[in-house]
DNA sequence: CACTGGTTTGTACTTCCAGTACAACATACG
DNA sequence: CGTATGTTGTACTGGAAGTACAAACCAGTG
């Protein structure tokens, strides 16, 4: 099950915007059948169902986050300027990937009650966030907080929320410089916070 | 619909723990019906079928949201100030509500998916967010940013995603004080930020 | 008390759809 | 050619959501 055809995982994408729109329970088989002309014997042929259609497509996105994110975090610059980079890298593959992350929005609960997709999760989005914030008090580049763990999953609330928001909004035509500018004001909040300076 | 009787709402109650861990979809009326004592058959007397149970309980949630974060909001103090106590707020509803919490994750696209639904988490969630950011730079106690839409969501994540990821983990045995305390690590970093200080 | 209107509930039914079974066909490759 | 592996149509099964409905129940109210 887990090498179909290179063919029919690109038709099978045409699903997404189907499963964005209405979610997985308000698609029927026969609906992803038909949007993408796999028939739906062929479909049950590879597939274990409708929720493995959502798991190949989801997996592939988390797969495309981690690893532009994981290019952005392996260069030699200091923990803040990775994390700034893997910022842009995921905010670019979000943008790029609308209909997707809708789907994924819309059938979050099912996601997270598929364990594969679970840790797919939290490998793509949680987990190199933590990396860099552990890092960033090593090299100096980011402060100690007394509470790694919770500051973590607030970083990874605030970048995680801002992209799937901007993603499920509007398919934007410049997804790229959306990314850009969109993560600018993400890191402005996450380094230097809300607080009136005294500078 | 909207005024059902208050016994039949309190029993209802009896089935956020069932759908909390098996999401909406793996829950079959009729477990609904023995979880919570009420028949199938009066359940669709008051209800308009699965959903209707799911909107009633996260409405009800977010209501709660809302009203304790009004309270928090409505003081005399300064805007962050406030928003230090909104945030307290939230989180305190939050982990004293730990199943619906599981729930609204669980099923949070069809959640947004329901009209009355998708506008009650905005209004308890994302809405008093923004206004406080607004009300921060004009009484200037918080600064100014280029985005404002954009920072108010990422606050919005930020806040958001840690409380349910805390709700969801551990239903905790002193939920307000675990509220204060993830409350702090989430305002030390919209307030301060993670860049090294100079100072 | 009897009448009336709303609730409550059991039971049986309809409908819809995921998933299965299977047979016929295609294609490839030895 | 023939065996194996994929592809597809068609017909079926099973389970659960939601509906229909009638019988019972429970106020009030005259």
């Amino acid at each position: 099950m887990r090498k179909l055809p290179a063919k029919l995982a690109s038709q099978l994408y045409g699903a997404a915007e189907l499963i964005a729109e209405r979610g997985l329970d308000g698609t029927k088989i026969e609906d992803i059948a038909e949007a993408t002309g796999i028939p739906k014997a062929t479909i049950y042929y590879h597939l274990d169902g409708k929720n493995a259609v959502l798991e190949f497509l989801l997996s592939d996105l988390l797969d495309m986050i981690a690893g532009a994110v994981g290019v952005a975090v392996s260069s030699a610059e200091d923990a803040r300027t990775r994390l700034e980079a893997a910022v842009v890298a995921q905010l670019g593959v979000m943008l790029e990937h609308p209909f997707l992350c809708r789907a994924l929005v819309g059938d979050l609960g099912r996601a997270t009650r598929l364990p594969e997709l679970a840790l797919a999760l939290r490998a793509a989005f949680y987990e190199p966030i933590e990396q860099l914030l552990a890092d960033g008090v090593a090299d100096g580049s980011l402060r100690q907080v007394p509470n790694p763990g919770a500051v973590a999953l607030s970083v990874f609330g605030a970048i995680t929320v801002a992209g799937l928001t901007a993603a499920v909004e509007g398919p934007s035509d410049a997804p790229s410089a959306d990314a850009v500018r969109l993560s600018a004001s993400i890191c402005e909040l996450i380094f230097d916070g809300l607080a009136t300076r005294g500078s």
